[in-house]
DNA sequence: TTGATTGCAAATATTTTGCAGGCAT
DNA sequence: ATGCCTGCAAAATATTTGCAATCAA
C-alpha cells in the first residue's frame, strides 16, 4: 500500500480491461471490482479473499460471480493459479513471460523472478527421460522481509 | 508393470512398514494395501484412484480410510503431494532428497530428476528479494514416451 | 433489443469429523 | 486389555450449475 501501489492501478488496470474486451467479455461492475483487487494486490488471493474485499466496494456481489470472473481473468491470461504446499486455490496477477515465483509462506506476498537460462536445462531433462516438455514450474517458498 | 515393478515391491515396501512403525502407526491391512499401491505405482494417484485399486484387493475398505492412511504416509515422508496445473489432489512416492519432478500431463507417469546445482541459484534469488528461503519446487510437465 | 452476466438457490464434488465396534500391540 | 484404527453416516468445504432478472453493447 505504498506509492507503487497507486502507480500500478494507473498502469495495469486499463490494460486489463482492453484484454478482457478483446476476449469478448463485457465490462461490468463486478468484473471491474474483481479486476481492480487482483491487479493491485501484491499477494496471492483465493476466491473467498477476493469476495470479502469485493463486498466492501460492492456489497451485492455474490461469491459465484467472483468465481466466474476469476475464471475469465485466467482465460484472458491476466491471473495465474498459484500452487502452495497446502493448496492451490490462490491466484496472482500473471507476469508477461515467465512464471517463476517467489512466495512468502506467511503473508502470501509474491514476486516474479528471472530464470530464462533454465529453459535449456529443462529441455535436457526432457530428452534424458524421453519426454516432450510443454511447461514448467519453478517456485520458491520462504519468509519475506516483514515476516521473518 | 515390468521387471522393475516387481523389484520395487521387494525393495521399498518393507522399508515403508518400518518407517510407519517407527512413527507409531499400527500396521493394519488397509494401511498395507494402500502402501503397496502407492509404493509400486510409477504414476501420480489421487485418493479416489487409490480407493478404486484398494477395493479390488480389499472390498470392505472405505474411502475415508484411504484419506486417513494417505495422510499417515505423507506424515511419514513416504509420499508427497504433486501439484499439476489443474489440481493438486494427487500423490507420488517421495524421493530421498530432492523433489524435482517430471510428470506426464496425459497419464501421470512421473520421474524424479537431479537438480542439486540449483540450490545456490535459489538462495541468490532469496537474497535479492530479501526472503529467507525454506523450500522450493521445480516441476516439469510434458508427454512421456508412450503418450506422445 | 439482444444475449452475456448477475445473484440466488440448489446440486456436486471433495475432504473432514463423530462414533461405535474391531483389531494390532 | 488398551486404545488406535476402521467403516459408516453425517457434516463441513469448495466449486459448479440452473434459472429468472438485469444490464452492457
Amino acid at each position: 500500500m505504498n506509492q507503487n501501489f497507486q502507480q500500478k492501478i494507473l498502469v495495469n488496470y486499463p490494460n486489463w480491461m482492453d484484454k478482457l474486451r478483446l476476449k469478448g467479455f463485457r465490462i461490468t461492475r463486478p468484473l471491474q471490482i474483481v479486476s481492480e483487487i487482483l491487479a493491485n494486490c501484491d499477494s496471492i488471493l483465493n476466491p473467498s479473499e477476493v469476495y470479502l474485499q469485493a463486498k466492501e466496494k460492492y456489497p451485492r456481489i455474490g461469491i459465484v460471480t467472483v468465481y466466474r470472473t476469476m475464471e475469465k481473468l485466467e482465460q484472458a491470461g491476466l491471473i495465474d493459479r498459484v500452487h502452495m504446499p497446502d493448496g492451490c486455490q490462490s491466484f496472482f496477477k500473471a507476469s508477461s513471460g515467465h512464471q517463476h515465483l517467489l512466495v512468502c509462506q506467511n503473508c502470501g506476498k509474491a514476486e516474479y523472478f528471472e530464470g530464462d537460462n533454465l529453459n535449456l536445462f529443462f529441455k535436457n531433462i526432457g530428452d534424458q527421460f524421453g519426454y516432450k516438455i510443454n511447461d514448467h514450474w519453478l517456485q520458491i517458498f520462504g519468509l519475506c522481509k516483514n515476516c521473518q
